[in-house]
DNA sequence: CCGCAAAGTGGAACGTGTTCCTATTTTAGC
DNA sequence: GCTAAAATAGGAACACGTTCCACTTTGCGG
């Protein structure tokens, strides 16, 4: 189970290992903010990262571990930022979908930051389900969070709906990933959801 | 706009190229049931479809082009036998729930198989988008038709709901391809979503 | 400080998706 | 039926993810 999954940053004893890790990361968020997926070849992220490619795989088992991995950092940072500045709104759905579209915003100011890591989010298979687990997670609790004031007790409906919610999320953004949809209608498109999904 | 695109049944003129992309579909869905995404190899489609790989290439110009286009005719199919057994249910929500798990149920009977079209789908990027938006499409007036009997009128709300609905058994399907989510589990996120969704 | 196990380096090598090129076969128009 | 164009065959070549190996450096218990 564990064997194949990435270094996260609490296996990392040294603060050169943590370093390396950071490095490794950030190369990545550069090569994929301007060339998107195609653009985080191994060998690149490697070079980039002053490290050598084994060593790039010793921490990440595979490209998509890697960009999963990315995802989550981003993520976490956005986590972080989202608790600072506490959502505004008045209903539920109010918040969610600023939330939301704050989120979306954020993505879309870096489309092919964002391209790289929802097609690798999407991607990924069982080996990854760790990863991406913890992702799933944090989306989950950013949506909850956002339904609810402060100390506010979360029931399982509720993680029901924040769940559905993150699902249409992503579905959207991977159809404005892919061209289908443009900004307006997946904005559009979340807000529809929210709505029908928090109209009590 | 159309270069990149797979090569559909309407544009073939001749009978042998409609066999030949026929088998080369065939060949793609043998192998996928077999042994999934990764057991998909164009060499070995190619050689089973009795094609040359330049063929290959001139009909569906890559992986994933060509089992986006396994994908759509499959769920052409699949459109087609529900089109012949109405839909069971007497409520709205019913109705759309039999259809999803019916076709679920279709879906967890050949898991490679659907690995691979399902990965297939999320991993498509922007060249594929006319494929896949042919899939959406398909999906949408599967769960409309299941919405309402005969000859009622669908409204732009409808679609809306249709394509939220849509979104989330993707994602539930991506979740289960990828061994986050068991069978069970992935019935129960599509009830609660068209529960939620068609409670009127 | 030594010695050794773990971690990192540099780069070769392999597999599979994709491209490309040259013959050969099929098709369509006359 | 003949010929030019299009389609197909067959396969070499290339790119990038991944694996592997021989060597060097780092860090740690004695």
């Amino acid at each position: 189970m564990s064997s194949a999954n990435s270094l996260a940053v609490e296996d990392l004893g040294s603060a050169a290992q943590r370093d390396r890790r950071k490095r490794i990361l950030d190369a990545t968020i550069a090569l994929a903010s301007q060339g998107g997926f195609d653009a985080v070849q191994m060998r690149a992220v490697a070079e980039r990262a002053d490290v050598a490619l084994g060593t790039l795989y010793r921490y990440f088992p595979s490209k998509i571990h890697l960009l999963v991995s990315a995802l989550q950092r981003e993520f976490e940072r956005t986590e972080v930022a989202l608790r600072d500045k506490p959502v505004e709104g008045d209903t539920t759905a109010d918040r969610v979908i600023n939330v939301l579209k704050r989120t979306t915003r954020g993505m879309q100011s870096d489309p092919k930051l964002t391209e790289a890591l929802t097609r690798a989010f999407m991607f990924a298979d069982a080996s990854v389900a760790a990863e991406i687990h913890q992702v799933g997670m944090l989306l989950t609790s950013m949506l909850t969070r956002a339904m609810y004031p402060e100390g506010h007790e979360v029931t399982e409906d509720d993680v029901q709906i924040a769940r559905v919610i993150g699902d249409v999320w992503l579905s959207a953004l991977v159809g404005w990933v892919t061209g289908r949809t443009n900004a307006v209608e997946t904005g559009q498109q979340i807000e529809v959801a929210v709505k029908l999904l928090l109209r009590d």
